[in-house]
DNA sequence: GTTTGTTTTTAGCTTGGGCTAAAAAAATTA
DNA sequence: TAATTTTTTTAGCCCAAGCTAAAAACAAAC
């Protein structure tokens, strides 16, 4: 059964919720895929009786397991994506999300995993995603944790983002903050719950909470 | 006004006839974008309207100067896909055709500019066809002409092909002929019109009339 | 200069993926 | 529990791009 980039978008739309908020409901997919709960409603259909999602009227949308095969190929071939537009094209990490949400609805395996060795298997993406492998196993990323919930005196390194969105990844990089740069969380402002962290050439930035939260790290104990 | 990836490949069809033919019949087309010739009118309507194409009802079709680099464009990032996919990815040159005709839909200028430095703003496709530049000038091959047009005794190198079919260059593989390389035109045999041409090394090959019409060469005078 | 045959166009239908507005179901609050 | 609000579904519509079958225009042959 083939599937049209629309039907593909909703697949990973239903697979995100799934992971993020246990539950796909139909008024979130609407945002996710800018549709109306109306049109919703009729994909889910579709997507039923074509065997990819089960789906009960007022119940929310769950993946079957050949939907949540395709949704992980899908999102393999988005980071791969990303990868080759950062890597091979010089474009900045805040620009490529668009542009891969076309590429990925092109080609099947044989081109993806041609990319993939072209660009030297990579694990993760430019905002740091693991990138699903060909069959379709993401290793999750070890140990990482919002930097809100780190505590004063540890140190960590930068591993993620939660939020993709260029304004956010745009605010990042005028803060000088990248992916593997590791820091010191100097101390906690109690007023405005902001952080102050410390590079190890000395470097100070202050960063909100809004963003911390925003922000993956890994703790390090050196 | 935003061209649908269905308006661009009959944009690039009347393109071709035109280039070709002269002239893009309705049933030509039909034949080209694989639907049938009352579709081709409907199409033609619309693609009047938007200014891309000048049409009269039983006139056939013609680009306007929009229309022409809608297509030229099109030819531009169909060919530096194809030069991807068989220079970085690997593929063989045979089996491009069908990705790239995807891939030719995708982002704007951009990502095409992009991929052309990337690629070291190649000139000429995996198939010889030469590039457009992101000008859209297209700077025709020098002095190409159909091997069946050698004479007995010319020497010559093979820098294109006409049928850029699977079939054919699957064919050529077989006959061991690539682009690059040089032969002398050893003779012609009057009872099919097939001729035999021999590599500097020796080698020899018989190349029906046929294959001859659809390789392209340039003559040498070593 | 009719007749015959081909090409193109018209008319009307289909399918996929949207939409709005109203009805029905579920969830929340009083 | 009843009333209200929110969410989801239904019903009916639209548009793009195709299709078939029949009519019209053009081209060719007698």
């Amino acid at each position: 059964m083939l599937l049209s980039p629309s039907q593909e978008n909703y697949l990973k739309a239903i697979y995100k919720l799934q992971e993020d908020d246990g539950i796909a409901t139909n008024q979130a997919l609407a945002a996710m895929v800018e549709a109306t709960p109306a049109s919703v409603t009729n994909m889910l259909r579709k997507l039923t009786d074509t065997g990819y999602v089960d789906y009960e009227a007022y119940q929310g949308a769950t993946l079957t397991s050949a939907g949540r095969n395709q949704a992980v190929a899908l999102v393999r071939k988005h980071r791969l994506w990303e990868v080759f537009l950062v890597d091979k094209l010089q474009y900045d990490w805040d620009a490529v999300h668009a542009l891969a949400e076309e590429l990925e609805h092109i080609g099947g395996d044989e081109l993806i995993n041609r990319l993939d060795a072209f660009l030297g298997h990579p694990g993760f993406d430019p905002h740091g995603d693991p990138i699903p492998n060909a069959k379709g196993v993401v290793r999750a990323r070890q140990h990482a944790i919002a930097a809100s919930e780190a505590s004063v005196g540890g140190t960590f390194v930068v591993c993620g983002v939660k939020d993709s969105s260029s304004l956010f990844l745009q605010h990042l990089d005028k803060l000088n903050i990248a992916l593997g740069k590791a820091y010191t969380l100097k101390e906690c402002l109690e007023f405005d719950r902001s952080a102050v962290w410390t590079e190890q050439g000395g470097a100070c930035t202050n960063v909100s909470n809004e963003v911390a939260k925003n922000v993956l790290i890994q703790l390090t104990d050196a």
